[in-house]
DNA sequence: CGTATTTGACCCGCGC
DNA sequence: GCGCGGGTCAAATACG
């Protein structure tokens, strides 16, 4: 089971002032191993993230991010924080998952509202979900979004919470599909898109969106590989919680441009290399998005 | 039999 | 306006 380390890279987000996801040109610098060039990075991935902050800290706070990430200098590290800390988008600020996370992700992603119900009816049978009950003008803000890739042979990973595939895609320019994830937590809206890396098949990206608002299923508590708490996002305890969870995982963050990933990380890794449940620590605060291991 | 996954259809925004 | 790419729904199916 664990006799293979997966590497996980981090990677921060931003808003897309656009809708979709479509506007790369973000990353370049991003993911130095495997995935290597920035072309790659591009079409890769899916869109723009939110930055990470935000799902932390509330707006305005990318300098938080960048000072808890980044401010490393770039060894051979492992992790790489990108932070694009720039684009803030204007309009959005959304609810930013601090506060009013009440319906973290209750709402679509480009806008699309499900009122897909539609075909209940089952009345019409050209249009399914013909009727949309769409606001004019009010856009669908996306939830911020963070991501991080990981090495390992399992696309889903385990992280401690319970979640309902809805959907699966072909993406461009990958032979690989994408998995569309849901908490199926009643009123946690969170989503979670599992994707492998077109280039380094061994890679497996996830992009968590929203926040939960609701603990860890307690059954799942157990297994759950490692927890991160945002609030306790530093790269101290990232690599606290990844080394304490003794998964062997490995975080890439991509952040403004220096590589965070203490070594320690790196030796702490390789030596919890087995299982060493100590997550404690992190559990309580459980978080937007953690880790798992390889398989039961 | 209840729940989770699969899968094709559909919707939406964007670029051309 | 149309096509493309991405995201979601829900009926059908698989699985316990």
């Amino acid at each position: 089971m664990s006799d293979e380390p997966r590497e996980i890279y981090f990677r921060d987000s931003f808003y897309d002032d656009q809708q979709c996801g479509t506007g790369f040109s973000l990353f370049d610098h991003h993911v130095p191993l495997t995935m290597g060039s920035a072309s790659q990075s591009v079409q890769g991935f899916d869109s723009p993230y939110t930055s990470f902050t935000e799902c932390l800290n509330g707006p305005g706070d990318y300098n938080a991010l960048g000072r808890a990430f980044g401010l490393s200098p770039p060894s051979s590290s492992d992790m790489y924080a990108s932070t694009e800390a720039n684009t803030k988008v204007a309009e959005t600020p959304n609810s930013s998952v601090s506060s009013s996370s009440s319906e973290a992700g209750g709402d679509d992603d480009c806008g699309k509202n499900k009122n897909a119900k539609g075909s209940e009816d089952g009345g019409e049978s050209s249009n399914k979900r013909a009727n949309k009950p769409k606001k004019k003008g009010e856009k669908k803000q996306r939830e911020p979004r963070f991501a991080f890739m990981t090495k390992s042979e399992v696309d889903h990973l385990e992280d401690g919470y319970r979640w309902r595939k809805y959907g699966q895609k072909a993406v461009k320019n990958s032979p690989y599909p994408r998995s569309y994830y849901r908490c199926t937590t009643q009123k946690c809206g969170v989503k979670k898109r599992v994707e492998r890396s077109f280039q380094d098949p061994t890679v497996v990206i996830t992009t968590y969106e929203g926040q939960h608002n609701h603990q860890i299923p307690p059954a799942l508590r157990g297994n759950a590989a490692a927890m991160f708490s945002p609030q306790m996002l530093t790269q101290a305890q990232m690599s606290a919680a990844a080394a304490g969870s003794g998964y062997p995982h490995q975080f890439f963050g991509l952040h403004g441009g220096g590589a965070v990933y203490p070594q320690a990380f790196h030796q702490q890794f390789h030596h919890h290399h087995h299982q060493v449940p100590d997550y404690g620590l992190l559990q309580d605060a459980v978080p937007s998005f953690i880790l798992g291991q390889r398989h039961p």
